[in-house]
DNA sequence: ATGTAC
């Protein structure tokens, strides 16, 4: 008999149908326990925002970007300013050499130079070299064309089923994840390199869409991050801050943390409100000061802070449960999200 | 989130 826990207080609100989701999902065959971050909302079939775990193994529970995770790198810059900044951002649309490596994405894909706006525990921040003022450069992106490949060779075979393969499975699965991680380091390089800044090895860098085995267990998790004593980004929106955490969560679970604010609106619903609700200008030139670097303007309305959750709701609950404990908090400076003259590009 | 079809 499986189960399902939530891990959000009653003020948290998640949509019934992501809820739903999981129940689903705990409905499978072989199926162990479900846990639901604060940031959960319903996905393609699955929850996105859980950590599950079965007997059997079951690839779409990961979905199609095997490896998507955040990196947070130092950076050194003498005098970070957004507009200029923004505008010495290299084309991250363009990839570095044949296939698509240093390449974001799109989605909620992103690379942000941020600002470490408050410490909030001190040992650990000092452990890290992060105080504030502190400046950093949060990556988030997968393993783009590969893992899509990955979960499609795999459904096209056997649909939702689970892999009767699961070494073989978990053999392009983990390559998938090494490259995601690769992808991650690649483009931060590309950005200190046009930047002129100076980039430090990566303070964190943790998938949350990937499984594990151990045990006879296969731990699902899809848009949750791993949670067993590690440091873990949780990024907010572009244009309000993100945390990185200290991770410390329990079995209860799935020994997992949320991965970001958590959509509130579908992408159809943030587009039809943002558009009325927005100009294209105050979603560039956000509340804080930052700059958003995206010349889709479908994606900068879909991408809305509005259509997230408050970040710090996500936190709290994390916190609440004993998942997590803060770290710092930063404030994004620039966001790079897509070329900001899409026209200008070759096709 | 993705590559690809419309």
């Amino acid at each position: 008999m499986s189960s399902v826990r939530i891990f959000a207080s009653p003020s948290s609100w998640i949509e019934s149908g992501a809820v739903d989701q999981c129940h689903q999902v705990a409905a499978l065959d072989g199926m162990l326990h479900v846990a639901g971050m604060p940031d959960l909302h319903p996905g393609k079939g699955a929850p996105i925002g859980a950590a599950m775990t079965s007997t059997v193994l079951y690839p779409f529970l990961v979905g199609s970007d095997i490896g998507c995770g955040i990196a947070v790198f130092p950076i050194g810059l003498k005098r970070p300013v957004p507009e200029k900044l923004a505008a010495r951002f290299p084309d991250l649309d363009e990839p570095v050499g044949a296939d698509s490596l240093g390449t974001v994405g799109r989605g909620n894909h992103f690379v942000e130079l941020a600002r470490v706006d408050a410490v909030l525990d001190a040992a650990h921040a000092a452990r890290l070299g992060l105080s504030t003022g502190s400046l950093v450069l949060i990556v988030h992106s997968g393993s783009r064309g590969l893992g899509e490949r990955i979960l499609r060779r795999h459904t096209e075979v056997h649909g939702a089923g689970p892999a009767p393969d699961p070494v073989s499975y978990l053999q392009d699965h983990d390559h998938a994840v090494r490259w995601g991680a690769l992808n991650r380091r690649t483009m931060a390089e590309r950005v200190a390199r046009a930047l002129g800044a100076e980039l430090g090895d990566a303070l964190v860098d943790e998938s949350h869409n990937l499984v594990t085995y151990a045990d006879g267990v296969y731990l699902h998790r899809k848009g949750a991050a791993r949670g067993d004593g590690r440091d873990v980004l949780i990024a907010g929106t572009r244009g309000t801050r993100s945390f990185l955490v200290a991770a410390h969560a329990g079995p209860e679970a799935n020994h997992s943390v949320a991965h970001g604010a958590g959509r509130k609106m579908s992408r159809a619903d943030a587009l039809r409100r943002g558009k009325a609700k927005h100009t294209v200008d105050e979603l560039r030139r956000t509340p804080v000061g930052s700059y958003v670097v995206c010349g889709d303007r479908q994606l900068l309305f879909e991408e809305a802070p509005t259509a997230y959750k408050r970040i710090e709701q996500v936190i709290g609950d994390l916190t609440a449960h004993e998942l997590a404990t803060p770290v710092v908090s930063t404030l994004p400076l620039v966001t790079y999200k897509t070329a900001a003259h899409p026209a200008a590009r070759r096709r």
